[in-house]
This record gives C-alpha cells, structure tokens and sequence, in this order.
DNA sequence: CTGAAAGCGCTAACAA
DNA sequence: TTGTTAGCGCTTTCAG
C-alpha cells in the first residue's frame, strides 16, 4: 500500500478506465455526465489508489486557490490571535485556507509579503492593522486582487475595511469615567503618531474631555507609550507617577497597555480601584485573567476577522464593493473601574 | 498604469522580443542563458508591466510549492501564537509561507485538513500537539510528504519531532518546588488522559514525589483540570480547597492553568507565594503580566517552532530523516515561589 | 547565448 | 453518458 508516485487522475482514469473528464466531474461533484455505475467505480479506484486532486493543478484552470492571505503586524500578541481565529474559522466554512505573514518592525517586508501573495495568487488579502500605504494599494489594485482592511482603514478610497469606530470607542471609554465621577482622567496612548489605533483614540478622549471640562473634569493629559505593547508602560512609569498626584483613572489604548499600568500600580501598592481606576481597551482574554479583571472597551476582534474573510469570499464570488463596515464597540465594566470615592 | 489581465512570461517575453525560457532563466536567477543586456531589457520590460511570476504555475512543475502546513490545535492561546511565530519566522528565513488549520474540537476535522495540505502540494507538515494517529501518519507517509512533530510524539515510529522532554521538566519543576522545603506538592494535570501533555508529565511528579516520600514529603496528589486553559480551573476548585488544607505547593501543568490558580487563590484572599506557591509550565508571555509573575518550567515554543520548520526545509531538501530532538526545558524562579516557612 | 517544444495535472468546451 | 482536445503559465531539456 505503499506509493512512491503521487497518484494523477490519468491513473485513475486508466485504472477505471474511463477518460480523465469523466474522473474530473465525479471528483468535482458535477451532477451529470456519468453513470451511477461509473461513478461507483470511479470513486473504489481512486480509493484504493489513495487519490487526491491536485489543487495547484485546478487553480491554474480555476484561477481560485481557495486561499486567503492575512497580513499581521505580528503573531505573538493576543490581538492578532483573536483576528487570525475569527479569519480561520470563518474561512474554513468557506473552504478556503489561510496563508499568513507577519510584517514585524517597521514593515519593511510588507511589500515583499504582499509580492508573494501575489505570486501564490491568493483569492484576496486581508491587511490588518497597518497603515495601507500607496506603493500597496495600487500593487493590489493593479492586480485586482480583492482586498480588505481590518482594524484599519483607507480614507478616501473605495477599499472596504472592518473595524470598530475608534474615536467614538475612545470617547465611549473616556465618557465612562468620566461618568464615574472621576475628575481627572489621563489617557495612555499607544502612539500618538499611530494614524489607526493612535490618533482616533487620542481625538475621541479629548473630545470627551473637553466637553466635560466645564463641569469641573481636570484637562486631558496624554502620555505617550510608543507602543501597545504589556512592556511599553515601563517608559512612561515616571509620567504616570507624576499623574497620579491629580488624576485618579487611566484610558489605556490596549489591554496590554492596561494589564502593563495594573501590574505597575499593584507593585507600587495602590489598590485597583480604590486608588486609581484603569480602563483598557480591546478585550482580550488576558482582562479577566489578571486580578482585578480589567474594564475594557470591547472590539470585537473575533467578528471582525470573521466578517473580513467573508467580505473576501463575496468579493471573489462578485458581490458588489460593499464598502466599509464598522462593528460596534462596547465599554464593559470589570473589576478596575470603580466611582470615584471624594 | 491599471492591466485587466495580469502580465504572463510569454508577453514579457514578447515586449522584450525574446523567448519565455530566457525571461524564465532571468526571473529565476539561473547565472548564464543570457547577455547582460538581454537581462537589462528583460528586468525593464517586467517593472514596466508589472510582471509577477505564477507561483501556480511554478509549482506544477518543480514540485514544490514552497509552502509548508502548521495543524495546531487552537489559534486563539498564546501556546499556540509562540509556536506559530517560531515557525512563520523560520520559514519566512527560508523563503516558504505557512498555511494555518486548527483543528479545534475533537479533532474531528484533522483528516480534512491534511486531505487540503496534501492537494495543495505543501512541502510538509507540521503537527502540533495532538495525538498523531495512525491513520494521519499513513495518509501523509503514503505521500511522502515530509512531516515534524511539534510538542508531540509517536513513539515507536521514525517520525521527528521536536519538543522538551515533558517527563524530565515535570521531575525537575516538581524537585524545583521540593527543594524550597514544600513537604506537599499537589499536581494541577492538564488531562489525565492526555497522551503528551498529561501522563508523561504526570509520571515525572509522581516519580518526583516518590523519590522524597521517605524524606517526609506528602503523597503525590493529581488534580484533574481536564483541560490546559484559565477557565478549567474554576471546575477543580474544590479540589484546591481541599488540598490547600496540606499541600503548599502547586504545579500546574500550564501557565494558563497557574494563571487561574493564582487568580482564584488571591480572590479567595490568599497570599502568593507566602501562602502557597505556585509554579507554571510553557514559560508564556502571561508569566510575567500577572502579580505576581509566575515561576514556571519552560518550554521554548518559538525555537521549537524555529526548528520544525527548519527541519521541514532540510527534509524537503534531501537532508538525513534525523530523528527527534529533545529541546531543553528550563525552571524559572520568579515571583509565585517561595520557600516553605516553617 | 538563445529559442522551440514538451509537458506538469487538471478542467472545460466540444464532439461523438 | 462519455471521450478528445486544447490549454492554464511556467520550467526545462535539447537544438541551434
């Protein structure tokens, strides 16, 4: 039982004989253009003959790989996990598969990745969380390759996107604290250069808190990690310090960012919330798996990577554009958020 | 500068008045076959098109689709997202993507998706801890596709595979906890039933335990969580109250599982490690994101990602079968151990 | 140095 | 209901 040669279906073929357009329609599930008994047949050879098509071979006739391909800025973090989840799972019901790249540092490879996307011809590209450059867009467009963008977007262009909307989720986020009768609300940013998950969020916060200002709320104050990640607080453990004196909650602009502050306060021996209220955002396992469970400001990571995948598959089946759709966000109240106490 | 069809070789070939075997030569890198000057025009002639060769196409001839398969379990935990990084990067390195299925569940689909692997020509597999039956091992050795195992293994069989020697690091976290002076070390199993994860390191407790009986340590006591993840704590807590009455130390068979030990112990307003210590296994960024971080035995996830794709790439280039290897497993003391007072 | 030609394994008209 | 045939885009001998 032992192959040394990978079946074709001319073996088949010939094993049954019959022609290899019959063996093609019986293994691609056409309704016609065979008998039962054939079909029967057919399908003993190819069993006991252990066939299986060759994909690589249909897709050159098909022009469809059944694959699509996911661009991360990483695949470490819990955030990209919960995306790549929700495009696996949703592409698995479509019976495509997933190829994925991460662009790490300063996605000096994206475009070589999106190159070999390419090459691979992928049915579509899902971009994730990173700014879609020009040079990009037009080596996707030019190839006509259906594209969406996840937890980012492309002003001005056609090009759909999924994604919760950031500045009103921000200023969800901050409103809530605010609502807790916190005062000072200071608000810990990823980057504030970050043209996705930066800016928006820093826009909505001061929004918010300029519209309280007048009833008392101290001024926005925005600190500045430089990154998103759970270490990224470190640099910035000084500037907290000297908040602390006067703001009483913090909006981080991740989870890891968050959990990064709680553990910092903790070590430092304030009590969540007692001492300060700490809001994060994202909701990723790691809120309810440190002590106190963290508030967070839900995207919903999982809908959206399912919901990118099917945009692919519709657009690849010639659904109409569709445009952009944002996914509601949702301030869910845990355990580091609490009234402010005077 | 938009083309309704993608350039193919044969009009690169064409706009540069030459034969599709010397653009091929070119665009491959073959060192002779051409002038200088042939290869100047021919490289021009591709930017201005926008030429990107077929991989498809590629593919069907040379035989390899550069591509190699990762089946894992699930995507959503940071085990998995540390073993996927490991094996994206090295592959990236050698200049091969990574197609993602995770099996979820029973595993029921794990024949399907090989089923896709196998028509999609991947150059090999990676099998990621799961019980690697025998009906997955005939499918894909029938086909001679290559195949590592990661964090798994098939005993008896020449299979490689990757991964600690669960049985080895179980023994030394369990003497690790022993040697701080804790006379009662309870084990917090994954599954008792688990072929990789569980038994074999369920033995190195027990052998652990054993060999200090006479020493005046407790008897060996198995908690089964009947699962790896946070929330398969919550159906053992009984149990840990129970033996929270002798026991003072805990290992856990993952970190997930130590995290929500540590969880429910400083709810239940336990102090960690004064009241009891805990210790992890994986070594998983969650570790040091909790107060206090956890002690855990490591497990090198991504080099052990590293190297199954690496060991895929040597397979698939003629290398010697090679065998397993062991990959040393280490214990790191951090906050959640402490020795036993009094 | 260069090109013609023969496929890789499969699908999809088109005949029969 | 079947089989024949012409490719999909590319690589790779083998001639020239």
């Amino acid at each position: 039982m032992r192959f040394t040669t990978v079946p074709t279906i001319k073996e088949v073929a010939k094993a049954a004989k019959v022609s290899t357009a019959t063996v093609s329609r019986i293994v691609n599930g056409v309704a016609f253009g065979y008998s039962a008994e054939t079909k029967a047949k057919v399908l003993t050879v190819i069993d006991e003959l252990g066939y299986t098509p060759n994909t690589i071979a249909r897709t050159m006739i098909t022009r469809k790989s059944c694959t699509i391909g996911v661009l991360l800025p990483d695949l470490i973090s819990m955030f990209s996990s919960c995306i790549l989840e929700g495009v696996e799972t949703a592409a698995a019901q479509a019976r495509r598969n997933v190829v994925i790249s991460h662009t790490e540092s300063k996605g000096h490879r994206t475009m070589d990745y999106l190159r070999v996307m390419a090459e691979k011809r992928v049915d579509g590209i899902i971009f994730v969380s990173e700014v879609l450059r020009p040079e990009y867009r037009d080596f996707v467009l030019r190839r006509s390759i259906p594209l969406v963008l996840l937890a980012t977007e492309a002003p001005g262009s056609e090009i759909p996107f999924v994604k919760v909307n950031d500045e009103k989720a921000a200023f969800d986020g901050t409103a809530f604290l605010l609502g807790l009768g916190h005062k000072g609300v200071a608000m810990i940013s990823g980057s504030k250069d970050d043209q996705i998950a930066g800016v928006p969020r820093i826009r909505g916060y001061r929004r918010a808190m300029e519209e309280k200002e007048a009833g008392g709320a101290l001024p926005p104050l925005v600190i500045d990690a430089e990154g998103f990640r759970f270490e990224d607080i470190v640099c910035v453990e000084g500037a907290i310090d000297d908040a602390l004196h006067e703001y009483s909650a913090f909006f981080c602009a991740s989870d890891e960012l968050a959990a990064g502050l709680l553990n910092y306060a903790l070590r430092r021996g304030l009590r969540v919330p007692e001492d300060l209220s700490i809001l994060g955002f994202d909701d990723l396992p790691i809120t309810t798996m440190v002590t106190p469970a963290l508030s967070t400001v839900k995207q919903p990571l999982r809908e959206l990577g399912i919901l990118a995948a099917e945009m692919i598959v519709d657009i690849q089946e010639g659904a109409p554009p569709g445009g952009g759709r944002y996914l509601p966000h949702q301030v869910i109240a845990r355990e580091s958020t609490s009234t402010r106490k005077g």
